[in-house]
DNA sequence: CCAAAAAACGAGCGAGCGCTCGTTTTATAC
DNA sequence: GTATAAAACGAGCGCTCGCTCGTTTTTTGG
């Protein structure tokens, strides 16, 4: 049961995905390094990282405990072993601090879902379904990263809504024209693609927001990456008679 | 197209629902004042209630747009047009405040969704249908409420974080009694209820937590309430050629 | 081994917070 | 008209916040 497909290898579980895509703290703290290198002031890159990954993932902890704004600096400072002074070698500003994260949120979103494997191109069934995989077990990955995304987004800047605006925008864009080359080749029964997927977008988003929930029923991230795949695929019309018939792909969906 | 039915009385627009569900300011504030009644000194409750619609209002306005941890109480007094003592004899304290329109949020769910019309009893797909327009128009109706409850969730005390939880649980029992329902009678091809019931709930909090991108493409609460209904049913094998056939009710979803 | 550079430290600052309470204003009753 | 109760007022309290900066500690290179 071939989920999706990844530059020829299968991305049929968590483990593949996260062999695939390096998105550790010490990567992605490298890159909000470089990123922010204007404003960092500690010169070593081996120390920079370290710290900032300590940084990050208390700042992700407390903020997603209680709310960013209810976090103080002086907790963030005890927390994370620094002291208020040596934080701000690392931002200038409690804001500066939130744009890292949500940066590094965007720009792992835009390398992972933005180049689909160049095979499914043709293949609109397999690339909604390396989609729908991909970006949940992305999500699933940077998990605290992304729940501060979406519950800290009314605190962001202008320039913070609007990117994360934009970029949720973009990822519905990719989910419409997987939707409206299946449709164009008579494999999807959708009669609003723009709706569709952005009925698509909640079902993702879910997993994350409400994991709890979904840990204490005992689902994994496979099991939910199926029953999205089963339900959407359930209701574009795939995965049972369809008016105008399958063709080519082969590989439909089996269970809701 | 009848979309549901209330009492006898059909709820196929937001008009009806607001005609048959009196939500306006001055009845939830009113219940809020009874709840409430042990800690607001204010006697005459003419008076409590006016100050408290206007205190409620503009906390709303003020936690939406930057939160409620954000909002300072002279703000409130301010743009409520009353002074930080007078605050004060409504509530003893930010988090009362809050708790009080969380648990208006709760109440109001419990009676709106807690009794669906009688005659749909024995009609699963008719009181899918009711639950989804009644849960989609109710959150319409009292949107900043939804917003709040949603967006402040983690700024609960224990209980509240608790009521949250309990009322989430509860709202989704619904929609799995009725899916329940409906495979027991050969209506529907599901084959996890609780995961499906799952589903359904964040495709009807999108509504409200992401109203202005939905409102910016001119979706009304009356279109996206059928794109749901149409997408729940296709999903759950209804609107289309079932293995059982459809018994009884008629009224089949029309599109997505 | 030691000076220079890099990094970390943490008390202290002004501002703004939630909240209180002595006072003033407004509504009510005879 | 005035005495009393009800409601509203808002300066001020103690506290914590984000942020700074003079100082101390650690690392580095010859």
């Amino acid at each position: 049961m071939t989920l999706a497909r990844t530059g020829g290898k299968r991305m049929d579980s968590l483990r593949e995905f996260q062999a695939r895509f390096d998105l550790s703290m010490e990567a992605l703290c490298a890159r909000i390094l470089d990123r922010h290198a204007a404003t960092i002031r500690v010169k070593k890159p081996a120390v920079a990282v370290a710290n900032l990954a300590r940084i990050v993932e208390t700042t992700l902890t407390l903020a997603n405990r209680k709310g960013f704004h209810s976090m103080s600096l002086r907790e963030l400072a005890e927390q994370s072993g620094l002291s208020m002074g040596a934080l701000y070698a690392y931002f200038d500003g409690k804001d500066t601090l939130l744009m890292m994260i949500l940066g590094q949120v965007v720009g792992a979103v835009e390398e992972v879902l933005g180049h689909p494997p160049e095979d499914l191109a043709g293949d609109p069934v397999g690339r909604l379904r390396w989609l729908l995989a991909a970006h949940l077990y992305l999500t699933e990955t940077m998990h605290p990263w992304f729940v501060f995304a979406y519950m800290e987004a009314k605190a962001f800047s202008k320039e913070g809504r609007d990117l994360a605006v934009a970029n949720e925008l973009a990822t519905e864009r990719l989910f419409a024209g997987a939707l409206e080359d299946g449709v164009r080749g008579g494999l999807f029964a959708v009669s609003d693609v723009e709706m569709t997927a952005g009925l698509i977008k909640p079902l993702l988003q879910d997993w994350y927001v409400k994991r709890a929930k979904h840990r204490k029923r005992g689902v994994t991230p496979e099991r939910y990456v199926e029953a999205v795949i089963g339900f959407v695929e359930s209701a574009i019309g795939l995965g049972r008679t369809v008016e105008k018939p399958t063709v080519g792909t082969g590989e439909n969906a089996s269970a809701a």
